[in-house]
DNA sequence: GGCTCTCAATAACATAAGATAGGCATCGTT
DNA sequence: AACGATGCCTATCTTATGTTATTGAGAGCC
């Protein structure tokens, strides 16, 4: 179940027997969270970190007027806030897109880390500058690129994200949003994410049906995109 | 120089003396940017932490169509990238905004910190966690409000980030930025942010003339950009 | 002195995306 | 089988924002 943990940090460093084992040991404590329920919601103080496992969740802010800004996903093998009881509480919420599981690591096992395993140490610090990458790329996509090109963006930062993990065969993958919170992802109207979505399906670029989005022609996507992974730090890929 | 990094850091904690004393230190190596200039470029390899001390900067991206977007300001006592020499390149670059004066601090430097000096380590985390809340804060404004809102609230922002340091006594600050900055930040047209702006004048909001902004009404501004300043997590202020 | 630049301001026009509304599936519940 | 909820799709109309262009003020330069 931490296969995509450790193909995730594959990308980063390459992790010796003893890593890896430690990282197994660390998610013992597995939990499981249903579809539209929260892992920790806006304003809690977080006691522990989670490393996801299974599905998909997402970070999201609420506004007082109601609106929702989704501001970034969590993959299998993707950790959340590291250093975050460094914070008094929650600037935001963490909510299951699907059925998941993960796994809860306490706070001193995290400061054990950085003592004795500084190879997973360093894999941490880089999950998280890596989380913040990606922010500055999203925020450049919404300040910067028409609907149609922030939504090519999306599906690439994701297949590609669900590839290193293994969890992309056949340029398909699982893709458990409704068009609502894809809109909610890039700043869009649901009506218009449809829009958007039609004029790529009548193009050939991408098939979505049943939570599957399967990509028909990436190098098109990437280029409409001006897609570059380079964000995204997978050194090792 | 470094009394807004002191300022800066007691948002967060108390720093005895021997601290401050060692944040001093760290601070011997001052140097200066013309405005215009980069401290560091897209895809280079950092091998340093700034300090900023004097002035502003932004950090930003550049695609491959020309356009810009600034994913943030580096005010006085502001820190850039304390881990960034875990990453292999920048995946932006970071410009000065006006004349600046910043101290470089070495690798080595960080290091020993988080060995010998806990309190400012924390410290330097705490200031990591803030930047990506204030990236997540930015997307949420980039893709649920208005113009006018955005505006409001970067001016908000910027209005309390300058606060806190002491360099916004009556309500009035200095805002190196032309309209075409200010643009590339909320993701907004030159010509659109001149209108927004005349708008925020003609309620009697602000006052902006030589790059010196003056709030006028910060209540009034704070309900239309719906600002509650948590995200900043600047629980001592 | 006139030159070029940059920046702010404004006007006229174009369009990407929002707002509202309705129809049609599917699915779980009673 | 009837029901309500939810998600997808489409059409029509509106509007926030972009595009293009012009003007004038100030700053630096030779």
């Amino acid at each position: 179940m931490t296969n995509a943990l450790h193909k995730r940090l594959a990308c980063f460093t390459e992790l010796d027997e003893s890593d890896l084992a430690h990282l197994d040991r660390l998610c013992e404590d597995v939990r499981t969270v249903k579809v539209g329920e929260d892992l920790i919601g806006e304003r809690e103080k977080p006691e522990e970190v989670f490393i996801q496992l299974e599905g998909w969740a997402c970070r999201y802010k609420i506004l007082p007027d109601g609106n929702r800004q989704i501001t970034g996903y969590l993959l299998p093998g993707d950790m959340c806030d590291v250093f975050v009881f460094i914070l008094e509480h929650m600037d935001h919420g963490i909510g299951a897109l699907s059925d998941i599981t993960y796994a809860a690591v306490s706070k001193q096992k995290i400061i054990d880390i950085f003592d004795s395993h500084p190879r997973i140490a360093k894999a941490l610090w880089w999950s998280t500058l890596v989380d913040e990458s990606i922010l500055r790329q999203w925020l450049t996509n919404m300040g910067q690129r028409f609907a149609y090109e922030r939504m090519a963006h999306i599906f690439c930062e994701l297949w590609l994200r669900m590839k290193v993990v293994g969890l992309a065969a056949g340029d398909e993958f699982h893709l458990p949003l409704t068009q609502n919170q894809l809109g909610d992802t890039i700043g869009l109207t649901p009506v218009h994410v449809n829009r958007t979505l039609q004029r790529m399906r009548n193009e050939g670029l991408v098939e979505l049906d049943n939570k599957r989005l399967k990509i028909c022609d990436i190098e098109k996507l990437k280029e409409i995109a001006q897609f570059n992974s380079e964000y995204l730090h997978m050194k090792r890929c």
